[in-house]
Parts: structure tokens; sequence; C-alpha cells
DNA sequence: CAAAGAAATTAGCCACAACTAACATTACTG
DNA sequence: CAGTAATGTTAGTTGTGGCTAATTTCTTTG
């Protein structure tokens, strides 16, 4: 018996299944546990269909699931979801470094790859992006074996006023957004200063620190902008 | 009605459905029908489940059947097929050429990314590539719009002694076969001239253009090696 | 705390695409 | 040219993974 790899010689997972398993470590991943409801919405499915769906991959041993309560995954579930996010989010960097995508399609096009390439594939494209640590939208990439970065991150939203903050993550898949803040520099990396923010769920007024350009940003879109603090 | 794009707005074959097509196109390639027998032993499947797709594909007008003869492709069949296999040829040459992969195992690699790579993925390989005409076994890429070389090329196997050829085609998907011949310098472009074979299906001797350097070859492998007269 | 509403589950159905077993047709050969 | 071998098709089954309709359970609130 090899001590850890090949537990199962290949059990091979199909592409719902895998689809299913990123949805549930998603869905669970700040504590919770993943609800029939918000998997069905998250994969546009009808609610039976990831009930039975669930009662399935527990019985496979990569869900632990409470009738009526909720999901989460295994420890074999959680490796084989990061393993499709570590395909992902590689897939997504490679499109843009190397075939000329832009940061608001590639999440469409890995959806679809992610499940095809191998993992050969995949480590060649690791290797010549230079095994990079995140992804276009400042995901962190997970390793070959699993582990990933998990960084308290602060959204804009909720950052006080006066903070000097790193853009680190950029929290939505969706095209128009992702093209807005494209266009106004809101990329990872971006060190900003909060400068203001309205009461009442109001807009928050950032400066962009290497040019001081004024930026206002509503709340919902500076919900999904994730930020380090601490970075004079 | 828009002249001849947009027939159908996207039925989007199956990945079986796309399998079948391209089986159908090789086998009936050189003027002949694809057999179910023979499509059945291309895609390891059993006859019955063969029989079955092939009426299916005849009823979405993918193929033309005469029962208990054989099958070709339709217009719009074979176009859906050209398509697959461009996908696949630009697929293996992008692998080789900038993900570091051997000739002898892009195959394997291709076959299951031409089903997930989208048409905007493939042209941007395509283009990255220079829009190359051939992959990296000599095979002829499709157009986008499905127009495919179609050269005359002899088997080195047939090809009379005393003859100047081009290796044009490499003819096999056999990774062991591919490693040999790569082993001796025996790809598409090589120069070559036919100095000798032995009678009753006996080896054939070539001299290697370039180099001068001699090689048997067995009239197997000899079958496979697609080449095109007249280059002094 | 009972009843309405939301969410989850069960029951029953369908399409796809494979399979085996049984039967039909075509091709080959003595 | 009859009969067997090879090939093709039909019939019936299976597994996956969807669906809707009906039912159950949980939650929320008058």
């Amino acid at each position: 018996m090899t001590a850890k790899r090949a537990r199962q010689p290949k059990p091979v997972l199909s592409r719902s299944v895998e689809d299913y398993l990123k949805a549930v470590y998603h869905l669970s991943r700040h504590g919770g546990v993943a609800t029939t409801k918000d998997v069905a919405v998250r994969l546009a499915l009808a609610a039976p269909s990831v009930s039975t769906m669930l009662k399935r991959l527990t019985t496979m041993g990569l869900v632990k699931r409470v009738p009526y309560q909720g999901a989460q995954l295994t420890r074999e579930g959680r490796h084989a979801a990061l393993k499709m996010i570590r395909r992902h989010r590689i897939l997504e960097l490679y499109l843009t470094r190397h075939l000329g995508f832009d940061w608001d399609t590639v999440h469409a096009e890995a959806e679809r790859l992610e499940h095809a390439a191998s993992d050969l594939v995949i480590e060649r494209m690791a290797a010549t992006l230079g095994n990079p640590q995140y992804d276009p939208h400042g995901d962190p990439i997970p390793t070959a074996d699993g582990d990933i970065e998990d960084t308290e991150l602060v959204p804009l939203a909720t950052a006080p006023v006066g903070a000097d903050l790193e853009l680190r993550q950029v929290d939505t898949q969706d095209p128009a957004r992702l093209r807005f803040f494209a266009g106004h520099g809101l990329v990872p990396g971006l060190q900003l200063t909060v400068a203001d923010r309205q009461p009442f769920g109001g807009p928050t007024t950032v400066l962009l620190r290497p040019t001081g350009a004024r930026q206002v940003v509503g709340t919902e879109l500076a919900q999904v902008l994730l930020c380090r603090t601490g970075t004079a």
C-alpha cells in the first residue's frame, strides 16, 4: 500500500459531479453548509435534481449531508473540488496570458475546458506560467496537492475610511462588471486609499495610489472588491 | 433567410455525435462507405450501439445510410466532421509547439479537448501558430469554413524503387510507432530516396536525403509513411 | 403555537447512449 | 447454389442525470 496516493485507482468523476463539488465547495467555504436551493441556483438546476445528486455524492463519500439541512464536502470531496478549482484558475490565467483573452471572458471558457484538460496539460500550462499563485481575478490557485491560501480580505464596501489598502481580489465573474473594473484600473494589485463613504449604504470614494485619481464605487460593486489592509 | 450561415440556430452536437461523425468521415473518406462494424471497432463500441446511432444521425440529416450497407456523411455532416478535425489538429499542433508535448502523446489529449474548446479558443490557437496547414503528423488542417487539402500521397510501401520522395504524412497514432519514427528521423518534410525493396512483402530500404543515412523499414510501417513524389 | 410559506424530498417520468441476446440479411465457400 | 460465417438490426435493459408534480419538513410569523 503506497502511503497516500492511489486510494481509489481512478473512479474518474463525471462532469456533473465535478460541477456539484465545486458548487458545494464555494457555498460552504466560509464555515456554513451548502443548501439544496443554493446549489440549484448556482448550477441553474431544479432542486430535486440537486437533492438526488447530493444523496449520490454522499454515498460516494464525497459529501457529508444532513437531510433538510445542507451539505459539506468530505476531505476527499474537498480535494477533488480544489483540483477542479486549480484547473479552472490555471486555465483562466493561461487564456489571458497566452491566448489573448480578456479577464471578463475567461470564466466561461475555463468552465468547459476544466473538465477536458488532463493533469498533464494543466501542469504544463502552470509551468509555462511560472507556477503562478493567483488567477486574473486575484483568486488564489490551489497547489497540485490541494492546499489553498486563505487570506483574510475585507470588502472595500466595509473598509474604514482612511485605510490604505491593496486590491487583492475581484469577486465576480460578470463580464459587464469586470469590464467596468478594468476600465477604471480596478484590478488586483492596485494600491488605494479609502477617501470617503456616504452613509446609508452609499458609495465609497477611493484614491488610486499611484496616480492619485479619485474613483467613486457603489456599494454593490464595492462588495466584490476584496482588499488587504496595511500597505503604506 | 441569411444565405448560408445559421441554417439551424445552434443544435450543438453531443460529444458522442461528434465522435461518430469523425469516425464516419475517416472511414468513408476514400470513396467508400462506413460500415457499422468499422465504426464500432474505431470507437470501441458494440455494433448495435452504432447501428442505432447511425439511424439517429440519419434522421438528424448528418448521415446518409443504406441499411445493411453502410453510411456516408451528408454535406452538413461532413462540415461538422471537418470542424472537429480542424479542432483536433490545431490542438495537436498547439500542444506540441507551445506546451512541450511529443507527437506521440498529443492525439489522446486532443481527443478530449476538441469537444470542450470553443471556436474562439481554437482560432486563437490557430492564429498563435500562424494559421498552420499541417498538424505534427503532416495531416492537413481543414480551414475554418471546412475546406481540406486532398493531395495524392503514396505509401512508402508501394513507392517504386529509385523514386525521390518527400515524406508528407505519418498515418498512425500509435505512440510506440510514432516514437520509433521520430527516433529515426522519419518525420514529415523528410526528403528520401527509395533504395531497395525486398520481394514478397519484404522491407523497403531508403536513403535519408540530407545525411545519406540508410534506413530499413518493414512493410507494416512503410504502409503508414505517406509520401509525395517528385522532389529532386 | 398554529398556520402559511419556503425549502427539501420522494415519486414517477424522459432522453441519451451504452449494453446483451435474439433475429435478419448479406457474403463467402465447399 | 446451399449452408455457414460474418455482419447488421431489433428488442429489451441499464445507468446517468435531468425534469415536474406531489408530499414532507422546517421556518417564520400573525
